[in-house]
DNA sequence: CGTCCGCTAATTTTT
DNA sequence: TTAGCGGACG
């Protein structure tokens, strides 16, 4: 144990060495809070304490995942088995599993996606009839959230006058009875989301006060991770479950707040002294990722913000290289800039792809940065946007698989009971959804007595719904003896879903079947995984468990050497040598929707903070004179935060009076010609930018491997009216070979009229076709 | 009941 | 620029 304690500064060691009581550290960017948190863990093992009696919650399963073997390395295997560790979604899972009877759920609960949430508060609003341009899906959802979020229930929210009357004003008077019935079909569809976690866990400790103590008595030391981005209800939870020991350690940077939006409450870290008597505050100040020009860029930024802790973050680290500035003219010049940037690193200084990492505001930025990687021939990896389970072919089989364990999981019903194909149609679905409600019982149940009901569906339609209940009943017969992969393979084909899509063999399909097929492989490796533990049971249901809350970053190996894309928020806890902010613009980074309020603002500026302080070694911003956003090009104009960084920082390699300049810009317009020998042929302009083909992405990318050279033979350019002419034969991944018989209009915008010989005569505008030239 | 087609809204971030 | 939905038709 000293040998690792002896890795540790002063101000690192005390709250190592703090075992008792409350206590809050207040850790900086990249001030080793990971090892702290680590270390004191050991530590209090080391002391004596049971791991039983330890909860540790993190941001993600992955942090948890980490945390645990490096504390294993340090007292064992064995022993950091014990340890209750995870994010508080996956922790209050586990419990609610346990107790769920008490709550009225079956053990096997199915955890409902925000895919799942808003199709079913979608057909909530349908059933009732009300106008769905008034009562948008999604708004409802986020309100219901932020409902659940504040513990307000429904019976909360009914008895509130001021929420209905907000309610009512805003012109949406049936939220209520939307939020009632949406709570309803989710307990009766034994069903909760995200958020009924940790409101159900709520829910259990305030109701039961023996089962409080039964978790006061066992998490006798609570520790909680990036506790600024808690919400009121895992506030709630925390405060509950350390009451009676009130030994509760909680860390976080109030700096790095980024979460408002989902319900996060920075004032749970900034209160945390009021909360408990005789906090003992620890500081992490020192800095030892960044550079010294990264750290005071990051302070004079954050300076800014009114709402914050006092401290001083500082480095003993090299001054480093000034924070490079670069003006480019669109998003696809940003992207080649980066692209090109990147590549003369890797040249120059001997570096490997994962040293670098590109960041963005938004999910749609991504599509610029892909596309002049792939040129390049630069490997990369996205991370988030539309993640491998989020899949439809995935959420089908997975449906499957939900509907076996839980056969009242009505999201999983309705998503399958016609695909494949059993020629079960919306109208006979909305009769069950009908009689479900009247019966107060689950559409599977209405299914399985459909004889003894008053439900109108002929005789034909009858039989396929008992075909259907045999089939699934079947699936939970072998549940009772199969593994988990056994059972998901023979799910896959007796389903029919493989079958579907090897009817036809377009790229799409064998895509999807590859990807069912990764699926099924996964559950295999989770099978073999799950054999050496003694409390799992290598069944189904704790792997979908798994999946559902998993993140994108949680499935990350992490052994492949690739150019890391991603959002800010989901850069939080990474970094990277290399980092290149991209789209430094007015309403894109702080985004429009965001400067309403101070408090918004004052979210996006910590949001630049958390961004600029991943970079290890340097970092660039970029912004464009215009972008490509809903399909047209916009004006831009740079952010306001990059004026807010102290300029003695900054290396503005674009000055404002030159437009033109940029020298590692030329080399990617007009090909990939190496970066040193170009010269400008001419000026860039946004013609010569309309001429560069633009690379269409195929519809299903891999998931979860990308390499830009591995894919770039199969892509389609879009094509413009020169390239065409009335006779010419062109081909169509769908369609196949064609003749065009017309063209209408000009530039991108021609339409052109081919008479295909699958599919006969079709109108294509150009712009958006996928065509090969034949001749 | 299934398929095709055309209209529309989306782009803030996610456990 | 695209996905997703609803309406029309077979």
């Amino acid at each position: 144990m000293e040998k690792y304690l002896s890795q540790l500064n002063e101000a690192q060691l005390e709250p190592t060495l703090q075992k008792d009581g409350p206590m809050i550290i207040i850790a900086g960017a990249g001030s080793g809070k990971t090892r702290v948190l680590t270390y004191r863990i050991a530590y209090l093992m080391h002391q004596g304490v049971d791991p039983f009696n330890i909860l540790s919650l993190t941001f993600t399963n992955k942090a948890a995942k980490e945390m645990k073997t490096r504390i294993a390395d340090i007292v064992g295997t064995s022993e950091a088995k014990n340890l209750w560790m995870g994010t508080f979604h996956s922790v209050f899972a586990k419990i609610l599993r346990i107790e769920a009877d008490k709550l009225g759920f079956p053990s096997n609960f199915t955890i409902y996606d925000t895919q799942d949430s808003d199709k079913l508060i979608g057909a909530i609003i349908r059933e009732m009839g009300l106008e769905k341009d008034v009562y948008k899906t999604k708004q409802v959802r986020s309100k219901i959230s932020s409902y659940k979020n504040s513990l307000i229930t429904v019976r909360a929210y009914f008895q509130n006058a001021e929420l209905i009357e907000a309610d009512t004003m805003a012109k949406r008077p049936r939220m209520g009875d939307i939020y009632k019935n949406y709570v309803d079909r989710c307990f009766k569809a034994g069903a909760m989301d995200f958020d009924d976690l940790l409101l159900r866990t709520n829910e259990l400790l305030t109701r039961f006060p023996e089962v409080l103590a039964k978790y006061q008595n066992r998490f006798r030391y609570i520790l909680v991770d990036e506790y600024q981005d808690t919400n009121h209800s895992q506030y709630l939870i925390v405060r509950a479950l350390s009451d009676k020991f009130q030994n509760i350690c909680v860390v976080g940077d109030d700096a790095q707040s980024i979460y408002a939006f989902r319900g996060a409450n920075i004032n749970n870290i900034l209160n945390f002294q009021k909360d408990y008597d005789d906090v003992k505050v620890f500081r992490l100040e020192q800095n030892y990722r960044s550079t010294k020009n990264i750290v005071n860029a990051a302070n004079s930024i954050i300076d800014k913000n009114k709402t914050k802790l006092e401290k001083i973050v500082w480095t003993a680290n090299d001054d480093g290289g000034k924070i490079k500035v670069n003006r480019l003219m669109t998003d696809g010049d940003e992207g080649r800039f980066v692209a090109s940037s990147i590549f003369e690193h890797k040249m120059n200084d001997q570096l490997k792809d994962n040293d670098f990492a590109i960041l963005y505001r938004t999910n749609a930025q991504s599509r610029a940065m892909e596309d002049a990687l792939r040129k390049r021939g630069i490997p990369y990896r996205i991370y988030g946007g539309l993640s491998f389970y989020q899949r439809k072919e995935i959420k089908d089989v997975l449906s499957y698989l939900r509907l076996i364990i839980n056969p009242n999981d009505e999201e999983a019903l309705k998503r399958i009971i016609n695909f494949p194909s059993r020629a079960i149609g919306q109208t006979t679905v909305d009769k069950l959804v009908v009689a479900a409600n009247g019966y107060e019982k689950s559409i599977f149940e209405v299914m399985k007595h459909i004889d003894q009901t008053e439900v109108n569906v002929n005789s034909g339609t009858r039989n396929k719904l008992k075909n259907f209940v045999t089939l699934i009943e079947s699936f939970q017969v072998m549940n009772q003896s199969a593994n988990a992969f056994e059972l998901a393979e023979h799910v896959a084909k007796a389903s029919g879903i493989i079958k579907e899509y090897n009817k036809e063999s377009t790229p799409e399909d064998i895509q999807r079947l590859e990807n069912i097929e990764e699926l099924l492989n996964g559950i295999k490796d989770f099978v073999e995984g799950q054999m050496e533990l003694v409390d799992a049971t290598g069944n189904i249901a704790e792997f979908l468990e798994d999946v559902a809350l998993a993140t994108d970053l949680d499935n990350d190996k992490g052994d492949d050497d690739r150019v890391a894309l991603m959002t800010i928020h989901l850069a939080k806890g990474l970094e990277f040598p290399y980092v290149y902010i991209v789209g430094m613009e007015e309403d894109l980074f702080p985004s429009a929707m965001s400067m309403n309020t101070r408090s918004e603002l004052e979210e996006e500026r910590r949001l630049f903070y958390v961004a600029l302080t991943r970079a290890e070694k340097q970092a660039y911003l970029t912004y464009t004179l215009s972008r490509y956003r809903w399909g047209k090009l916009i004006d831009a104009e740079p952010s306001r935060f990059i004026e807010e960084i102290d300029e003695q920082y900054l290396d503005v390699m674009t000055p404002v009076n030159d437009p033109r300049q940029n020298p590692m810009l030329s080399a990617d317009i007009f090909g990939d010609v190496e970066p040193n020998h170009i010269r400008f042929k001419k000026p860039i302009t946004r013609k010569s930018e309309a001429k560069t083909p633009k690379f269409v992405a195929p519809k299903n990318l891999k998931p979860v491997k990308k390499t830009g050279a591995a894919n770039a033979n199969n892509f389609k350019t879009n094509l413009f009216d020169g390239d065409l002419a009335v006779g010419s034969i062109v081909e169509h991944s769908r369609f196949g070979k064609g003749e065009v018989l017309k063209l209408e209009g000009k530039g991108p915008d021609t339409k052109a009229e081919i008479n295909f010989e699958h599919g006969g005569v079709k109108n294509l505008l150009l712009r958006f076709a996928k065509l090969d030239v034949l001749g």
